[in-house]
RNA sequence: GGGCGCGUAGCUCAGUGGUAGAGCACUCCCUUCACACGGGAUAGGUCGUAGGUUCGAAUCCUACCGUGCCCA
C-alpha cells in the first residue's frame, strides 16, 4: 500500500459499495460450510420466514441479532454457519392463494386439489425468493447452500417419520373434541393461534320460564344465537338463589324443547344473574360441563358459522333462521326474543372476543374430529431440560413464560383443513379401520396385511405448519438420516427469537426434539426485544407505523440500519423503541470511518505490512493501544452476553471518541511508529465491527494491509496481542485533561483558530508532552523551572489571556472544586460512616477530599494572582 | 384476572449501594490541510410519587400512580 494509492471519495457510498460485495461474497461462497470436526461447532438455524412473509424491522433486529453472532463465532476460528430456509406457512399462504384465485373468478374447489397445488409451488416459485433478495440487501450471511423449504421431500420425510413415531408411542390420537374453527380460512387452529381482543358487545338478560309456566330463571349471556343449542341452564351449586331450582326443568324460549338446571363449579356466580344456557357445542365452558354431566352436544353452525343443525331433534326450531350467518341469526333471535316477551334487558358489556391470528375472524367454537398430540408426557421433557439447565433463557425471566405455559398445556390439535401443506400420513379402510405409515406403499402393504386386497383412502387433511417447525433444527441437519451434520452440528447453539413464539415454536421444538432425538435442540435461547415506533406503539401493518428495512438502507446503507437498530438492542429490555435518527447517526459514523481511513492512507511515509507493531511507542501510541486492548476485551464479552447494544456502543466511543478525537489528532505530530499503528488499529477496530457493519469494515479492511481473502474469514482479534501500558495511559490521560482545560480558555477568550493560546505549566515536562499539548490545544507552552509530578504539573496548567475571561472561568471552577470540598468534608464528619463504611471506601473519600482542597487552593491562589 | 417490563436531561436511552451519564435536539464559536455527514465550548435532571432498609439509595424492599407487552 502507498500513499499513491487512488484517491477515495469523499463520502462512503454503501449504494455502490454494499452490492458489490454482496455479490464477491456470494461468488466466493464464504458462508458455506462443511462439517469440521477439528473447530468447534456453531450453528445458529434461522427461523424460517413465511414464503409470503417480506422484512420488516423483527427481521432487522433478530436476524441481524443472528448474522452477528454467526460471523462473530467463524471469525473465533469455529465451525461456523447460520442455516436459512422457508415455512411453507399454510393457513397463511392458503389464504393468499385463495385471494387471489377469488379476483380470477375462480376457487380451491373450482381447481381441485392437484391443480390447486401446482398452482401453490408457481406461486411459491415466483415469491418465495423476495425476501432471499431483501436478507442479502441486509447484509446477512447464511449459509445460502443450505436452503432448506419445509416442503422439500427431505423434511415432509421428516414430518411423516415423526408422525409415525408419535402415534406409534401413543401420542398421536383421533378425537372428536371442540376446537377453534376459523369460518373464513375454512380451518381449526391451535390455542396458540387464537388472539384476543377487547370489544364493545352486550349482556342479552333472557328469561326462561319454568314448565309450569312459572317466572324460572333469567341467565346472561353475550351469544344469544347459540340458545337454539342449548342443552341446560347451569348455577353455582352453592347459590343460594337457585338452590330450589337445581334439578327442576325449563323451557328454552324459542322452542318447546325442555331442558334441566344444573348445578355446576365452572358458573362464576358473580357473573351476570349467577345463572347461565349450556351450549356443548359452541363454548369451552360449557363443553366441559357438557362432559361433566353427559348432555348431548349438538352443534347448530356449520363450517361458514351459519345456523344449520342435522339433529332431528333441534331442526324444527332451527328452521327460521337456518341458512343465516351467527351475527344475523343474534340479530332475529334478539328480536324474537323481545316479540316472545323473553327478553328482560340488554346492558352493555366490553369483553374479550377470540380472533383468528391467520384471517382474523372471529374464531367459532366448534365440535369436530381431528387429530391430536397428547402433549403431558412432551411437556414434562421440556420442562424438566429447562429445570436441569440444558435449555437456558436470555434474558432469564423469560423461562418462566415457558415454563408456565409448557405446565398448563393442552392437548395439540395438529389438523388443517387446508391443502397446501403436509398431508397427514394416515389412510382409512372402507370401514374406518385407522392406518398410519410413513409413505403410501408402506400404507397399501399394511393394509394388505391386515384387512386383505381392499381400497383406502387417504386422510384430506394436512397438519398444523408448527408441527413441521417443530422439527426444524433437526430436520434441516437431515433427520432421520443419520447425516454428518446431525452429527456435528446438533444441537445447535443458539435460538434467537421473539418472545411471543415462545409456545407456538420454541417450546415446540424443545419438545419433539427430546423426543425424537433425545436431545436439546439448543442450549441458548436469546429472546430479542419487540420493535415499537418512536412514540411507543407496537409496529404493526394494521396501525400503519410499520418502517421497511429497504427504505432505511436506501437512506442510510444496511450497514447503518442494522447500528441504528442493534444500537437500541439492549440485553434486559423488552422494547425496543426504534427512532430512525439512530440509523441516520450511523451513517455519519460511517462516513467518520471512511475519512479516517483517508486520513491514514494518505500519510507520506506510507502503510507497513500488516500486524507489526514498532517496539518503540510514542505516548500516544502506548494509550490508543491499551484503549484498543480495554476495547476488544469489552466487546469480546458484549457478544459473549449477547448483549448487542453495548457491543454496538463500545465500537462507536472507540472509535469516535478515543481513536478519532485524540489518537488521530495526536498522530498529526510524525512520528517513526504512528503509520503501524494508525494501520493496526484501524485493521483492528474493523475486524471487531465486521459482524455489525459488514459491508463498510470490509471496504475499510481491503483497503489496508491486510492477510486473507476477506474480512469475513478474518480472525477475532485476540486481546493478549494488544499490549496495554497503563502508565503511560495514565500519563496521555492528565494530558487530555490538561488540553480541555486549555481548549475551555480558548473557547472563552474567544481567540480565533489562527491565534495560538499562551500556556504555561509551573514545572517541567518531557518534550514529547509538551509537543503534543501544544498540538491538541493549538497553544505555545512555557515551562516552569522546577521538576514536579508529572499529572500535578499538568494539572497546573494556566493561560495568559485577558484578566476578565480568566476571572470568569476561574470563578465557575472555584464554586465547582468549593461543593466537591463541601460533599466531601460533610461525609468525612459524618461519624456514622467513618465508622461503618468499608475502610476501602473511607480512604478514597479521604484522597478525593485532600484532592479537592488542592484544587481549590490552587484556583484561589490563581484567582488572587490575577491583576485587578 | 394472571405473568413480565418500563417510568432518569426537550427526545431516544445507558447507568444493579459510594459526588447523575451518552447520543440527538437546543445555545455560542469555528470552513484549521481525514471528515461541516466535521471540530470546540456551554446550558439542561429534587432519577414517577410516598414510605422503608442502610453510615449512604437512581440502584434494594413496600405501596401507589402512569404506561406497555404476553397470556387467560
Amino acid at each position: 500500500m502507498s500513499n499513491e494509492a487512488a484517491r477515495l471519495p469523499k463520502y462512503f457510498e454503501p449504494a455502490v459499495v454494499e452490492p458489490r460485495i454482496s455479490a464477491a461474497w456470494e461468488a466466493a461462497g464464504v458462508f458455506h460450510e462443511e462439517p469440521d470436526a477439528a473447530r468447534p461447532p456453531f450453528i445458529i438455524a434461522m427461523p424460517p420466514p413465511n414464503i409470503t412473509g417480506r422484512a420488516h424491522l423483527g427481521h432487522g433486529s433478530t436476524y441481524t441479532a443472528m448474522d452477528v453472532l454467526t460471523r462473530y463465532h467463524r471469525m473465533k476460528g469455529e465451525n461456523a454457519a447460520w442455516l436459512p430456509g422457508q415455512d411453507h406457512a399454510a393457513i397463511a399462504t392458503e389464504a393468499v392463494l385463495v385471494r387471489e384465485l377469488a379476483r380470477q373468478g375462480e376457487s380451491r374447489e373450482s381447481l381441485g386439489r392437484e391443480t390447486f397445488l401446482e398452482r401453490a409451488w408457481t406461486w411459491r416459485e415466483q415469491y418465495g425468493g423476495i425476501i432471499n433478495d431483501q436478507f442479502r440487501q441486509l447484509g446477512f450471511g447464511p449459509d445460502w447452500q443450505r436452503e432448506r423449504f419445509t416442503l422439500d421431500p427431505g423434511l415432509s420425510a421428516a414430518v411423516n417419520r415423526a408422525f409415525v413415531t408419535l402415534y406409534r408411542d401413543g401420542l398421536i390420537y383421533r378425537g372428536r373434541r371442540l376446537v377453534n374453527w376459523d369460518p373464513k380460512a375454512h380451518s381449526t387452529l391451535s390455542d396458540a393461534e387464537v388472539e384476543y381482543e377487547e370489544r364493545d358487545g352486550s349482556l342479552w338478560h333472557i328469561r326462561y320460564r319454568a314448565e309450569d309456566g312459572g317466572a324460572g330463571v333469567v341467565i346472561a349471556t353475550t351469544r344469544p344465537e347459540t340458545l337454539l343449542g342449548d342443552m341446560a341452564v347451569a348455577v353455582h351449586p352453592d347459590d343460594p338463589r337457585y338452590q330450589s331450582l337445581i334439578g327442576q326443568h325449563l323451557v328454552l324460549p324459542l322452542t318447546s324443547r325442555r331442558i334441566p338446571v344444573l348445578a355446576d363449579e365452572a358458573v362464576d356466580p358473580n357473573f351476570g344473574t349467577g345463572a347461565v344456557k349450556v351450549t356443548p357445542a359452541h363454548d369451552a365452558t360449557d363443553y366441559e360441563i357438557g362432559l361433566r354431566h353427559q348432555l348431548a352436544m349438538p352443534s347448530i353452525l356449520d363450517e361458514d358459522a351459519k345456523i344449520c343443525s342435522s339433529d332431528p331433534e333441534l331442526t324444527g326450531s332451527l328452521d327460521p333462521y337456518t341458512g343465516m350467518d351467527r351475527f344475523e341469526a343474534r340479530t332475529a333471535i334478539v328480536a324474537a326474543l323481545a316479540a316472545a316477551d323473553a327478553l328482560e334487558r340488554v346492558e352493555p358489556y366490553r369483553h374479550n372476543v377470540a380472533l383468528s391470528s391467520r384471517s382474523h375472524e372471529i374464531i367459532e367454537p366448534l365440535l369436530s374430529l381431528q387429530w391430536f398430540v397428547r402433549m403431558d408426557s412432551l411437556a414434562q421433557a421440556g420442562l424438566d431440560a429447562y429445570h436441569d439447565g440444558r435449555i437456558r433463557f436470555i434474558p432469564e425471566r423469560h423461562g418462566r413464560t415457558y415454563e408456565q405455559w409448557l405446565s398448563n398445556i393442552r392437548d395439540w390439535n395438529i389438523s388443517r383443513q387446508v391443502w397446501w401443506g403436509h398431508r397427514l400420513p394416515v389412510w382409512y379402510t372402507p370401514d374406518g379401520d385407522i392406518i398410519v405409515a410413513e409413505t403410501e406403499e408402506e400404507a397399501q402393504t399394511q393394509a394388505h396385511e391386515r384387512f386383505g386386497n381392499i381400497a383406502i383412502a387417504r386422510d384430506q387433511d394436512t397438519l398444523d405448519t408448527w408441527f413441521s417447525s417443530g422439527l426444524w433444527p433437526f430436520s434441516i441437519l437431515g433427520w432421520p438420516q443419520k447425516t454428518p451434520e446431525l452429527a456435528h452440528w446438533f444441537p445447535t447453539q443458539v435460538l434467537v427469537t421473539a418472545r411471543e413464539i415462545i409456545f407456538l415454536w420454541v417450546a415446540r421444538m424443545a419438545m419433539l426434539s427430546l423426543k425424537l432425538v433425545g436431545e436439546v435442540p439448543f442450549r441458548d435461547v436469546v429472546i430479542t426485544p419487540l420493535v415499537f415506533d418512536d412514540q411507543g406503539r407496537k409496529m404493526s401493518k394494521s396501525l400503519g407505523n410499520a418502517i421497511d428495512p429497504l427504505k432505511l438502507i436506501a437512506d442510510y446503507g444496511a450497514d447503518a440500519t442494522r447500528f441504528g437498530i442493534l444500537r437500541q438492542m439492549h440485553l434486559e429490555s423488552q422494547e425496543l423503541r426504534f427512532s430512525e435518527s439512530r440509523c441516520a447517526e450511523a451513517a455519519k459514523f460511517n462516513n467518520k470511518i471512511w475519512n479516517a481511513l483517508a486520513f491514514v492512507r494518505n500519510l507520506p511515509e506510507g502503510l507497513p505490512a500488516p500486524g507489526l507493531l514498532p517496539s518503540e511507542r510514542s505516548l500516544p501510541d502506548a494509550w490508543i493501544l491499551t484503549e484498543l486492548h480495554d476495547f476488544v476485551h469489552a466487546a469480546s464479552a458484549a457478544l459473549d452476553g449477547y448483549d448487542f447494544g453495548t457491543y454496538t456502543e463500545l465500537i462507536l466511543n472507540f472509535f469516535w471518541y478515543r481513536f478519532c478525537d485524540w489518537y488521530l489528532e495526536a498522530s498529526k505530530i510524525p512520528t517513526p511508529s504512528r503509520a503501524a499503528v494508525l494501520s493496526y488499529v484501524l485493521n483492528t477496530v474493523m475486524r471487531v465491527m465486521h459482524p455489525l457493519a459488514p459491508f463498510i469494515t470490509e471496504e475499510v479492511w481491503q483497503a489496508l494491509p491486510h492477510d486473507g481473502e476477506t474480512i469475513v474469514t478474518a480472525s477475532w482479534p485476540d486481546p493478549a496481542e494488544i499490549p496495554r501500558d497503563p502508565a503511560r495511559h495514565g500519563h496521555f490521560e492528565c494530558l487530555m485533561l490538561a488540553v480541555g482545560k486549555a481548549r475551555a480558555f480558548r473557547a472563552s477568550a474567544n481567540l480565533k483558530p489562527q491565534e495560538r493560546l499562551e500556556v504555561q505549566l509551573p514545572g517541567r515536562l518531557d518534550a514529547e508532552s509538551q509537543a503534543l499539548l501544544a498540538s491538541l490545544a493549538a497553544a505555545n507552552v512555557t515551562l516552569g523551572e522546577n521538576a514536579g509530578d508529572f499529572a500535578d504539573v499538568l494539572a497546573g496548567i494556566t493561560v495568559r489571556a485577558n484578566p476578565e475571561v480568566m476571572r470568569e472561568r476561574l470563578e465557575r471552577e472555584r464554586k465547582k472544586y468549593e461543593k466537591d470540598l463541601e460533599q466531601s468534608r460533610t461525609r468525612l464528619s459524618n461519624a456514622a460512616f467513618v465508622a461503618n463504611a468499608p475502610a476501602q471506601t473511607v480512604a478514597s473519600e479521604r484522597a478525593k477530599c485532600a484532592e479537592a482542597q488542592a484544587n481549590y487552593e490552587r484556583i484561589v491562589a490563581e484567582l488572587e494572582a490575577l491583576p485587578q
